[in-house]
DNA sequence: TATCTAAATAGACATGCGTCGCATTAGATG
DNA sequence: CATCTAATGCGACGCATGTCTATTTAGATA
């Protein structure tokens, strides 16, 4: 995901933009772009500077004179990135997340036992979830039900039923209870 | 551009870009959406209205919980506007070689006032244009008279007047000068 | 009706970043 | 070697914006 907020952000200005449309068209030289824009030539090169970071051009000198060209290669991969659902959606997971997942739950758990609940909401979010796999996708849970579920790694179910419906994991609609589909495949302690 | 600018600012922080992961999967509401990416309701509202704005996710209301979906549509069409450089070169439409043009007059003129005299050929040959432009087409100018408009913008009256005959843009015949018909249009400061 | 909760709004704060002017580097020119 | 010019490096300034807390709105519930 790095590269592609790299990406983003490198595009996501319009002076930057107006740049690569007119690479787009054909090489040019820092002075005649910032002629083009009506920019001061330190401020193209600054915005040059930033799109060649994302890799999105390249340099070619020529005496003194710099020449800078459109890597259409990487405007195109990282575009067709951008296109698909299935590998924005990997944006959501990003990596070294499940490291530190493992962490809390290691923390706050002892074997099926939560041993407290987290303040911080970035970790209770993580032991909430992890809870929520403890119900079944599917089936209606009455509120008892959820209650035993609950009691069996923690006493205080009035709170955890609350946060699991706030936190989206679960939903209630006329008294009954039932788990949301899990996004993705979650990691286990 | 003005969608594909605002689609890109919108795209180009890092939370938002991790929303729109999490909305890839399926809708969310916007306390689970908080829970998630560890922040606060209020400020996932405030990111999910810029994602609105820019008609990437819409919503849907089930009581006081508010469910917001992405829309792949949008997504997958301004995506692949980025992807095709022939349209990021219509981005650059607006400006173009006038604008260097302009940008040489702004260098160089203060106003009515010549401040230097380009050394690069180019350049003076845009200024001796532009100096061309405040003689009319017609009239004899004896040379007292060249003096005396040219002097309005530089001193150097001799250096400027020679120059203007060698770049073909004043005649001299028997003392008296008068100005060629200029070949196109000329872009004014 | 009174209360509770999810979300949105308002306002404040801090950081980021686009732009500029000035100074510096490095080819080119005489 | 001195000079000129294209480009970059360096701070500085000011606006844009991401985040927060506190408050308000509106649907649900008792």
């Amino acid at each position: 995901m790095e590269k592609a907020l790299a990406f983003l952000k490198a595009l996501a200005d319009e002076s930057r933009l107006k740049l690569v449309g007119l690479l787009a068209e054909r090489e040019r030289s820092v002075g005649e772009l910032a002629g083009a824009v009506g920019l001061r030539e330190p401020t193209v090169s600054h915005h040059l500077a930033k799109l060649a970071a994302a890799e999105l051009v390249e340099m070619r000198a020529e005496g003194t004179t710099h020449y800078y060209r459109l890597r259409t290669e990487t405007l195109q991969r990282l575009g067709r990135e951008v296109l698909s659902t299935e590998r924005i959606a990997a944006f959501a997971a990003p990596a070294g997340e499940d490291a530190w997942r493992r962490k809390v739950l290691h923390t706050f758990l002892d074997g099926e036992r939560l041993t407290k609940i987290p303040d911080t909401r970035k970790k209770r979010q993580v032991i909430l979830e992890w809870l929520a796999e403890r119900f079944e996708v599917g089936p209606d849970y009455p509120e008892p039900r959820v209650n035993e579920v609950i009691r069996r790694h923690h006493p205080d179910t009035a709170t955890l039923r609350r946060e699991l419906v706030g936190a989206g994991l679960l939903r209630r609609d006329s008294g009954v209870y039932w788990r949301v589909a899990p996004a993705a495949p979650a990691v286990e302690a």
